[in-house]
DNA sequence: CTGAAAGCGCTTACAG
DNA sequence: CTGAAAGCGCTTACAG
């Protein structure tokens, strides 16, 4: 059951031709006779010959892979933008270096440099981008395509969701239906995304006389929803909607409503952002902007193999230049919870 | 902006030592003197240096890297697994290459066969495995640890989850809460998993004195277990429980019976297997088996590493060895579908 | 403790 | 169309 490990010297040998042409019929080039390539083609299968991967990546400078360098690897958005980056891979063939690191720049950092001579280029989400100086310190010099991540200085190309206008057009939703006092559920204020969702909401109120909006903390999880929800139902003058700046603050406030007996929509409308699976589920279904974290990671690695396809190969663009910046707008999903018409697509429970 | 590539023989020249001192210093080699170390850590530093992946891998024969390939990334199951393999491999300082690839055989041969000289082991999820020669011929020679895959002979080391033992204590649970007729909603026939939860649904019925059971085909889907819940609710004698091969066909039927009118649990008894998270925010929340995928993938990948780390480098064990097989066992969840006392802990809804 | 040299397994100009 | 040779960027016995 041992089996041996074969090379490329192996399949020459035996084919009694020599490694170069091992390595140019097997490479599909054309300055191959066709009896010969047969020949190599069928030696190599009978040996099961498999080339080696790192040998061929230093010879070539080439990896055919794509490095993926993440924060974490927990929830709902990393597993889609996972499935959205190896889709988009496995269509051009590549394969996918995946990194995570918890927390801290230095692990990032290092997690960046071991990139080197392994990848052809780099999908990277970080924190710590507006840091000055971090990603051209650590990124190896390969390009990159930035995820979800704020920077200082617009110089790598970058693919985000547009929580401003996302928020902006919940809000626009809620007062379309009449609502004009609206409570918001910010989520944790370090967080960039939770800032853009607050910035849109308080655009989108200030934009429209009459209207008025006040705002409860939250940090993006059920608890700190249902406090909210709480803190809503205990203030003096009641909104007549609530936006949460996700989803699972929304489930939480409206498990709050429940408990005391207050119908959604009727009572008071509601609305999230994300469009997680339970959305749909809940009762009532709740009213969500979509966001397809797995076509951002699809567009970001397009982005990144057309650069590297292109023959770039630096970190960073050239001086003065100014890196392509790619948001992409979420889309509204009226279901129950914030009492619009519903869109049949978009209803509620399995079946 | 363009970073120079610099190569551990800028640093040698520049720290004025060979490129061996550099090596071993960087490196943590015993035998450097300490003020040629700080000296050329100091250098490396300056230059930005760290060493090329493929030019180490090659030489050192070692890739710090293990290779993932799954047939799929989409849903729950697979980024639960990918999470617990990334926390693992992260853990022990390794990279993860993840390889995907759909349906036939031959993309998931030639994606094992991509991964020689690309890593130091294999973690491997095949629905082929149990075609004979499939994984002797695909393999590189490598240590590789099979996830969730069925094989015809034992001849890796294997994790799964014990869906069998979780089936016959699902039963057990619905019977010891006085049920007698129950109905089963299968999954696909050609699955492994859910040929393996009929078996122990039917195990369990079969030593029960005075219990019956009847089946319900379903291919593991809301629609499927939907339908399943109609016909159960259309047949002449209604089962006083239903338990459904897995938790999105639980649902259906769930939805199925809220449809007619009939209670669960009053009317009928529910339950399902795998809490999903959607389990807990039903109403009623889903009884459930839990399996924790994410530690299923931590384990083999720990098992994985042991074996990289003491030196096995074949594919497949001596002939006349059995490899070792991990079966997880799943946990019973008693929520409120089956009338069951629900545990504390499992309660439902968020907050 | 340090360096010169061989070698890891490929690819790719360069000749022919 | 084919082969001999150089080289990719490291690591690691081997001498000293």
């Amino acid at each position: 059951m041992v089996r041996p490990v074969v090379t490329i010297r192996d399949v020459a040998r035996e084919a009694g031709v020599s490694v170069a042409t091992v390595s140019r019929a097997l490479n599909g080039h054309a300055n191959v006779a066709e009896p010969v390539r047969k020949q190599v083609e069928a030696v190599a299968q009978r040996l099961r010959y498999s080339p080696h991967g790192a040998a061929r990546s230093l010879s070539s400078r080439s990896t055919q892979t794509i490095g993926v360098v993440l924060p974490d690897l927990h929830g709902e958005f990393f597993s889609e933008l996972i499935r959205g980056i190896g889709a988009g891979a496995r269509a051009r063939r590549k394969h996918m270096l995946l990194s995570s690191y918890h927390g801290d720049p230095e692990q990032q950092a290092a997690a960046l440099r071991a990139m080197r001579g392994r990848v052809d280029g780099l999908l990277v989400m970080s924190p710590f981008a507006d840091q000055p100086g971090f990603l051209e310190e650590n990124l190896p010099p390969l390009p990159a395509v930035l995820v979800n991540t704020h920077q200082a200085e617009p110089a790598w190309p970058a693919f985000e969701v547009d929580n401003h206008a996302g928020a902006m057009a919940m809000t626009a939703h809620l007062l379309a239906l009449g609502h004009r006092r609206i409570a918001f559920i910010a989520g944790p204020e370090p967080n960039y995304d939770a800032q853009e969702r607050l910035r849109g909401f308080r655009e989108a109120i200030a934009a429209h006389p009459g209207a008025s909006g006040c705002e409860y903390p939250g940090d993006f999880d059920e608890a700190s929803g249902h406090r909210a929800g709480q803190a809503i139902l205990a203030a003096g003058e009641r909104p007549q909607a609530v936006f949460a700046a996700n989803d699972m603050m929304a489930l939480g406030c409206l498990y709050a409503f429940a408990q005391a007996g207050v119908r959604v929509p009727q009572d008071i409308a509601l609305a999230g952002f994300d469009d997680i699976p339970l959305a749909r589920f809940v009762h009532p279904s709740l009213t969500t902007m979509r966001v397809s974290i797995a076509q951002l990671g699809g567009r970001a690695v397009e982005r990144l193999l057309d650069q590297i396809e292109a023959g770039a190969d630096v970190a960073g663009p050239a001086s003065g230049e100014v890196a392509d910046r790619h948001v992409l707008a979420p889309e509204l999903v009226v279901r129950a919870s914030s009492g619009g018409p519903e869109h049949p697509a978009s209803g509620t429970g399995p079946g």
